[in-house]
DNA sequence: ACCCAGTCT
DNA sequence: CGACCAGACTGGGTC
């Protein structure tokens, strides 16, 4: 027997609770009210007794509590992005309105100053979260094969929820001392969060001198840009890239200029103060934006944390990160969804890559792996170059899937992710400019939005399904690390796409090594069956995030 | 508000 | 011949 527990505000109190058998419907106990205090044990009770999938408009505010008293939700339904999924899934059975992910939280506090503005409802009593329920069931499929794609898709998304909001709480262990006397180092002592650290401000007099514009302000593209052409140099941009290619001292200081910049404004003192409280790196994860279901992140950038700063992502003694990655998951998730035998074939190598060198089609595993990159992202070097000939022919059935996810997308029509996830329809704009036949660049503009959309939609139905997989799979590690015993002590502690960091107890990483290898196997067979193609991950044991590697 | 540049996958 | 080429967030400059 299943249950299924609602969960919502209480008018007069904190939350209300209503448990019920998931198939009947039947109540299996009174509706219950809890106030704050008595909310998390409570929970727990109820989560020991029947294990329901837990109900809740969103993880907010419910969440942190229980978080914060230990309290482990094996499943969940998150109504607001089921929702999402549902109104953008082709497969839905009915249409569903969206929902406004960027909403406020409406406090279930009534406004104590002004009656007035009290909302009469807050879209999150008991009967609301029940009838949004009901109808999200009654949107999916009847065909019991996507109806249960969406539902998977469903539950993977809300156990996603829970493990954001876990891994927020957790924090990333962080060095803040050999951050800080790292940007001593590089920028000096800390005098004022306004201007130039002192480092900085000297190289930006240097370079000013240097090149003959006095009081350059070099985190000005336009200034440095005309400062470098009245040096004398050719380019046509102040990019990193293109700076490099000059290859001359004077360009270098520039460089390293730009470098520094970037720390000090970055990850500066400001950063830490900002971000990192306790030696915890607490960043947040927005989930249901990304079009293709990826996660992103606001504040601290946790996503984009350069590599160059990860030396100071520490754990603290006695404890180990563990780092673990999908091997090119990319190129796997394509072989899954192709169907392409012949790319199932080169993945069941461990480096997928290598079977394209043994095979002699490419000259070096850089040259594969760019190939292979633009396949998937659409750019017609990849296709059309010595090395897109060969994956076309090697591949012919995976290089047809993506083409026809392009041709669609480039018509105007849309795509799904494996699972169901829907991409976003082409927009009033883009159909305006498709007729708008006027005169030649028009056209053009046309023709090149229409190319846009193509690679965008030839992305998503890999991106998405590769980010489906990792949910899958960090929900796959997630239960087997609680069933292990050890979710007080084993924690996720970040999550970027493919790579998952966990913390531990020294003597726990060899086991966890296994649990992770394992949970990676049964994300395959959950999305793909039992003839799943291949998932390996890489997993690397250390107390330095820049160290596993 | 938008552009530019840099960071990650 | 050369431009074509996925998804995000952040900070500083510019208008």
């Amino acid at each position: 027997m299943s249950a299924i527990a609602f969960l919502a505000a209480d008018p007069d109190g904190y939350a209300l609770i209503d448990l019920r058998d998931q198939h009947s419907g039947s109540l299996l106990q009174p509706v219950t009210p809890v106030d704050a205090e008595a909310f998390p044990s409570v929970v727990a009770g109820l989560e020991t007794q029947h294990s329901p999938r837990w109900v809740m408009l969103r993880t907010d505010p419910w969440m942190r509590p229980l978080i914060a008293a230990g309290v482990h939700l094996a499943k969940a339904h998150i109504l607001c992005l089921a929702q999402r999924i549902l109104h953008r899934s082709p497969l839905a059975s009915k249409e569903l309105e969206d929902f406004d992910l960027e909403r406020p939280v409406q406090s279930f506090e009534p406004a104590n100053q002004d009656a007035l503005f009290a909302a009469p409802s807050s879209g999150e009593s008991l009967s609301e979260i029940i009838a949004m329920y009901l109808s999200q069931r009654e949107a999916l499929p009847q065909d019991p094969g996507p109806g249960q794609r969406l539902e998977l898709l469903i539950h993977a998304e809300s156990v996603g929820a829970l493990i954001a909001c876990e891994m927020e709480a957790a924090g990333l262990s962080w060095d803040e001392a050999g951050h800080r006397a790292l940007l001593r180092e590089q920028l000096g002592p800390r005098v004022s969060d306004y201007g130039r650290p002192p480092k900085l401000a000297a190289k930006a007099q240097q370079l000013a001198t240097a090149l003959g514009t006095p009081g350059l302000n070099p985190d000005s593209p336009q200034e440095l840009l005309r400062a470098l052409h009245k040096a004398g140099f050719a380019v046509s941009s102040v990019r990193a890239w293109e700076l490099e290619q000059l290859n001359h001292p004077l360009i270098a200081e520039v460089l390293e200029y730009k470098k520094l910049s970037r720390l000090a404004s970055t990850h500066g003192d400001a950063w830490l103060d900002q971000w990192v409280k306790n030696g915890r790196f607490h960043p947040h994860y927005v989930l249901g934006t990304v079009t293709s279901g990826r996660w992103a992140a606001s504040g601290g950038g946790a996503l984009q944390l350069p590599h160059s700063i990860r030396q100071v992502v520490r754990t603290r003694e006695g404890s180990t990160f563990v780092v673990a990655d999908g091997r090119q998951l990319e190129p796997r998730i394509l072989a899954a969804i192709s169907n392409d035998q012949q790319l199932q074939k080169a993945g069941q190598q461990d480096d997928l890559y290598q079977w394209l060198l043994d095979a002699k089609l490419v000259a070096s595993r850089n040259d594969a792996k760019l190939g292979m990159l633009s396949v998937i992202y659409g750019g017609g070097g990849g296709a059309s170059g010595a090395v897109g000939a060969a994956l076309t022919r090697s591949f012919p059935t995976a290089m047809r899937f993506v083409e026809q996810a392009a041709a669609t997308g480039q018509q105007g029509g849309g795509v799904r992710s494996f699972l169901g996830r829907g991409c976003p329809p082409a927009d009033e704009q883009w159909l305006a400019g498709q007729k708008a036949t006027s005169d030649e660049a028009s056209q053009r503009a046309a023709d090149s939005a229409a190319r846009a959309r193509g690679r965008f939609t030839r992305n998503f139905v890999v991106q998405a399904t590769a980010a489906e997989w990792a949910l899958v799979w960090m929900g796959h590690a997630r239960h087997l690390i609680h069933q292990a015993g050890w979710s007080r002590i084993c924690k996720q502690v970040f999550f970027v796409h493919d790579e998952i960091v966990f913390e531990c107890p020294t003597g726990l990483a060899p086991q966890l090594q296994e649990v992770i290898r394992h949970a990676a196997m049964l994300a395959g067979r959950t999305l793909f069956g039992q003839a799943s193609p291949r998932f390996p991950v890489s997993v690397a044991i250390s107390d330095n995030y820049a160290e596993a590697k």
